[in-house]
Parts: structure tokens; sequence; C-alpha cells
DNA sequence: CATTGATATGAATCCTACG
DNA sequence: ACGTAGGATTCATATCAAT
């Protein structure tokens, strides 16, 4: 195990914290740093009673941009840091008062953005005065610590939550609220920021594997921690507020690890690769074979040179089947057939027969 | 006429011929600057045909993040000294290459943002080869040029043309195509970044009044110019390019002004304020007459003094109705009702009675 | 128990003309 | 510039009480 601080919490201060987790170790970061919001006094509903929005709350509280900009760079610097290098990536989650900072600050540093995400809520807190468009989303940017870094992408499970279709960078769901909100002893929201689990759910659903290490480096209530142990991954939070860390704990310690598809990427399990001239070794086709391009006349000749022979030149499955087709590139798997038993026979099956025996 | 370049296009450098613009003239700038697109070679359809996206176009040519940013600046500061001091406002349009660099710059330049607003695209391009999410919106920043400037906001207007529902930050359009879409000669899309007619509409119908001028840095084919001209708003439009250009004169020549409540803001016309005294002087409501609290027996008498008497001591209407609900505040028109006839009647009603007589 | 209605609440840069 | 008072302004959803 590459990390000592798996699976805890570290209370104290977030740059601080961060400093002591080793280069090169983390799967994913998810943070949700404070906005920097700028409120003046206390805003009213239209019944007259009080909004408790983030007023007054001490780890807002930034003396200018640039402040808030020196604060993120360093941080961001400690999650380029400590994230892998070779597979690894990050979200960080703002609104409008922050995100233009910090994205503008990503690239800067040279993160390279993946994607936006829209978090589009469906119950958003209205505009009570009717002074501009009601702010209805918060806004995840995912990327990576550098143009060069792979990442973890489970697009086929992602596909399959969202009804067979591709999904897309705007997500519908609604704050937290009811049950899954966490109150203190009075009965009063605990933290004024908690962030919804199917949020979470969706990012180390789609961007990490089971077993991950992901960090958070301003866990609040532990909702990172809580949904990365239902999915089988690892944790690891930073957090300031004693309180928060205490009902943190006890909520990561009650959560059940599920383990179903969605949870091993089943549908994004990568395939053994299978190159055509294993087919050939292993008996399903024969050298000087006959093999016909979408089930036409055409036919190329099975050789050991590049596998096929057509017109005294030799090409793989996949160049010829482009150039029979007149495009840059094709799937020679969709394409080429063998005469067996005066029956074609796509390739592609003799593909699955060698899975099935290798697997 | 505050100046000498309304309803026209300037062709050349935009940043050149922003200069020529007066200072503290223009009421709304709309700008859909180029994109720091970052695609690495070219992009390529599945079926293996080439994807026309933007990568080609030689305007879309920068060579860092820092070039970016500097040119960003360079147009940003015209635009922020030619707005109009008291009440105007700037809305900008990119992508996630290049929105966050310019939502940065326009906080470090002081404009103040007032939302980001959300393009869902109904019909986004797909994500091809199943890498990340689908790339679904565009984002739009609204801001002032600075903390203090007023700025237009058609409120009523835009919840009207919502459904009686406020206006939310995320709107949902098609992107432009089909006989919107506009063709060179030889039948292909003359832009490639053409806006829907839609998007102009909502940001000019909500954010300026009849007869602002409307100016556009980055005209291309002249949709911020023909929207401007058919809701009866001036437009200056700046392009570098005169194939454009001739393409944009045609179609603002070809437009048609068209004239209704939304273009008039009607919803939002600003009724005339009236002093409750003003319904005692009038004699809608006597001195000395008891006023009732919400239909009930707990009531008020009518002075000279603050309006309203109750326990010795004076109140104005929404003063003593705050107090009454228990509330920080209260309008007073609600709440308070005088027995005509037997039968209660709302102050309001007098208000009405009164705007009829003095309008 | 099912249905209806009242109440509470969510990361919010949330008023402005007049004197 | 600044203080004061007139007056305009909310949507989806969860919970809980009442019927």
């Amino acid at each position: 195990m590459k990390n000592n601080y798996i699976n805890s919490i570290l209370q104290g201060d977030c740059i601080e914290k961060l400093k002591l987790i080793e280069s090169n170790s983390i799967d994913l970061i998810f943070a949700d740093p404070p906005y920097n919001m700028q409120i003046q006094g206390e805003l009213t509903r239209v019944n007259g009673s009080n909004f408790n929005g983030v007023s007054n709350e001490s780890w807002d509280k930034f003396d200018s941009i640039k402040a808030y900009k020196d604060f993120c760079r360093k941080w961001l610097i400690e999650c380029q840091r400590i994230l892998k290098n070779k597979n690894s990536s990050i979200w960080i989650i703002g609104s409008y008062q922050n995100i233009y900072i910090i994205g503008d600050l990503l690239q800067e540093l040279g993160f390279w953005l993946i994607n936006d995400i829209i978090w589009k809520k469906s119950n958003p807190t209205p505009n009570f005065r009717g002074t501009k468009f009601t702010n209805a989303q918060e806004t995840l940017l995912w990327a990576t610590p550098n143009k060069k870094t792979k990442y973890t992408f489970n697009y086929k499970t992602m596909k399959n939550i969202n009804n067979g279709k591709q999904m897309t960078s705007i997500w519908e769901l609604p704050v937290a609220s009811g049950s899954e909100r966490l109150k203190d002893i009075d009965g009063n929201k605990l933290h004024q920021t908690q962030k919804p689990e199917k949020l979470l759910y969706n990012i180390i659903i789609s961007s990490t594997k089971k077993g991950d290490t992901i960090l958070d480096p301003f866990l609040g209530t532990g909702t990172t921690a809580t949904i990365s142990k239902k999915l089988g991954r690892n944790y690891i939070g930073i957090e300031q507020d004693k309180k928060y860390i205490h009902y943190a704990e006890q909520r990561i310690k009650n959560q059940v690890v599920i383990d179903d598809d969605y949870v091993n990427a089943v549908l994004d399990k990568k395939l053994v690769r299978v190159p055509f001239k294993k087919l050939i070794e292993e008996g399903f086709i024969d050298k000087n074979e006959y093999i016909y391009f979408n089930k036409t006349e055409e036919y190329a000749v099975i050789s050991d040179v590049k596998e096929l022979l057509y017109n005294g030149k030799h090409y793989s499955i996949h160049s010829l089947a482009g150039i029979l087709k007149g495009l840059e590139r094709a799937n020679g798997w969709d394409y080429w057939y063998v005469k067996h038993n005066n029956k074609y026979i796509s390739i592609d099956h003799y593909r699955k027969l060698y899975r099935e025996k290798y697997s």
C-alpha cells in the first residue's frame, strides 16, 4: 500500500496536510473548496423570513480575488504533485463566483481539462427578488494533472446508467435534502454546503476503478469518503473542523459496501486483445485459405506476412478493409469472412471463440 | 445620437476598431470571440469521414493560453471603456477551452458577474470516440463593466416567456441549423460558429430596452445585428472578414422589424410610485379612520405622522405590517384593509384607482 | 391508510428612488 | 455620497399535520 493515510481523515489545514501525502500516489481527487461568495447583507425570502445561506461562514472569507487565487494555487499545486503520473484525474466543484478563477488557474498550472460538467439543480433556490436569472447550476471541472496523463473513464458504464445514451456534460440532480441531509443535535442542517450522494456516485463510478484511492481536501461531512467506501474505493479526507470529522466518521462507519456490475465497471472491462495471427495459429483459419470482403466475391489470401495477400501486396485485415471501403480507417473484424462448409463465417465469430477459450 | 457608427459594420481588426468607439456610449455588448481550440490532429467520425470542426480555421490559432489571454485583455478593456457608466452590460459566449480564461480575466479587470448562463444544446455533437462526456453546452457570461453599474433586466418579460416561471440560468436551445444556417455559394456552412437566433433573442429581450445600442466586436455573419434590428434596437458590428460582412449586410437588410409587448418590455414597465399618504390626500381614505390588519379585528388609526397610529406609536404601513406578522419586512399594501360600507376594502385597491386616475 | 394542505428550505455575489 | 422609506419579490420538494 503506497499511502500511510489510506482510509483515514486528517484534521487540520488543507495545504499543510496535503504536503504530508506522498507524490504520485492518488488516483482521484474531488475538491469542494470555499466558493469565495461576496455576501452583502441579509437576504429575506418573499414571505419576509430570513434565508440561511453561507453568510458569516469564516471559512469562506477572503480579502480579495487575488487572495482567493493564491490560496487555490497552493492547494492545486499539491494536488498536481500527489496525483499519479500515469493515470489519474481531479474534479473540482464551484459556482460562478469562483469556478472561472479555478478553471483559469488549472490551465495556467498545466492541468488539462477533460470536461466541464454542469450540475443542473432540479430544485434550485429561486431568486427571491427577481434581479437576475435563477442561478440553477454548479459547475464541475474534470481535468488530468497534465496534458499527457491518461485517465479512467468508464464510458460504457455511464452510457448504461444513462439509459443507453451517451452521458452528456449536463447532469440533472436535486440538492441534498430530506433524510440525506445531515442534521446537528438541534435538528438544524449540519453543514451549509453538503453535496448530494448521487453527484459523488456519478463521479466515482465514471472516473475510478474499484480499489482506487480518492482524496478530498475539503471533506466537510464526508460525502466523498462515504460514497468511496460504498463503491469499494479507498479514501483520504482532509478537514479543518473537528465537528464535521466526528459526523463524517460515524457516517463512513455506518455505510454498507455494495458490489454490483457498475461498481466493478463490468461493461468497461477491456476484452483480451486478439491478434488476427492467433486465429491462424489456433487453427480456426488456415493458411492460404481465401478470406472474403463483406460477403462478396472479393477475396484475399491468408498469408503469414501481415496476414493478407491481395493483388501481390501484403496488408493487415484493417488496412485492406479501409482501402476496399475507400475510407481512412476501418475495423477489419467487421468486414472479413471465411467460407467454411460453404457458409460465410465472420472472422469476429472466431475471435469470440478464441476469447471464450482463453478467459 | 451619441455614436457615429450606429447601425453599421466596421471592417477590420477588432481591437483597432473598438478604439474608434466613443467612451460611455454602448448599452450592451455581445461577444463571440474566437475559441482557443486545442484539437490534436484531425477528429475523425466513426464511419471514417472527416468531421468539419473548427480546428483548421486560421483565426483560431493562438500560440498559448497566455497569448489568448493577452488578446482578450485588450478587447475587454476597450469594451469596459465604451460601455455606459450608468446602465450597461456585456455578454460573452465560450466553451470550456476559453471561457475560464475569459471569466477569470473579467473578474481581474473589475467586471462584475451577474450570471453564468448555460446554453444546453438539445442536439449536441456526440463524442465520437467515447473518451469523455458529450460536451453538450456553451457558457455565456453576463456581467456589468464594474460592480456598481446597474443593468437592465426585464424580469417579468422573461418570466412570461418562460411560461410564468422565473427563467433560470440554463437555456435549452438547438444549434443553428436548417434554413437558419447561412450557406456559402457552394452550399457549405458559411461560418463555423453561427449562433442560433433564439439565443440572441433571449439576450436582447432580457437585458436591453428598445432603442438601445448593441455592439458585437466579432460579428461574423451578423446574427447579433440582425436580431437587434428585428427587436427595435440599434447595432454596431466589427468584423475582419469581408465575405462575412457581405452576407451579414444582406441578412440585416432583409430582416423585418417586429413590435410586440416583449419587444417593448410592457410587463416590466415601472408603475408610478404611490406614497400611502396620497390616498388620504385624494380622499380615498379618511384621517382618523380605522385600518384593519389582514381582515382581522386588529386595527390601527390613520394619522398624519407616518400614517398609522397603533398603541400610541406611529408606523408606516410596511413597518407595522412587519411587526404584526413577526417578520423583518412586509409589504403593507398586501395586509391593510379599510371598512367601507361594512366591507373590507384592500388599500391596494385604492392604490390601483389612484394609478388609473393619474396615468 | 390515503389524500390534502400548510410549512420549511436550499452555496445567494438578491432594491432603489428620493431627498 | 448616504440614509431612509416605498414597495416588489419564489420554485421544487420534503416533511408533517389534518382530514
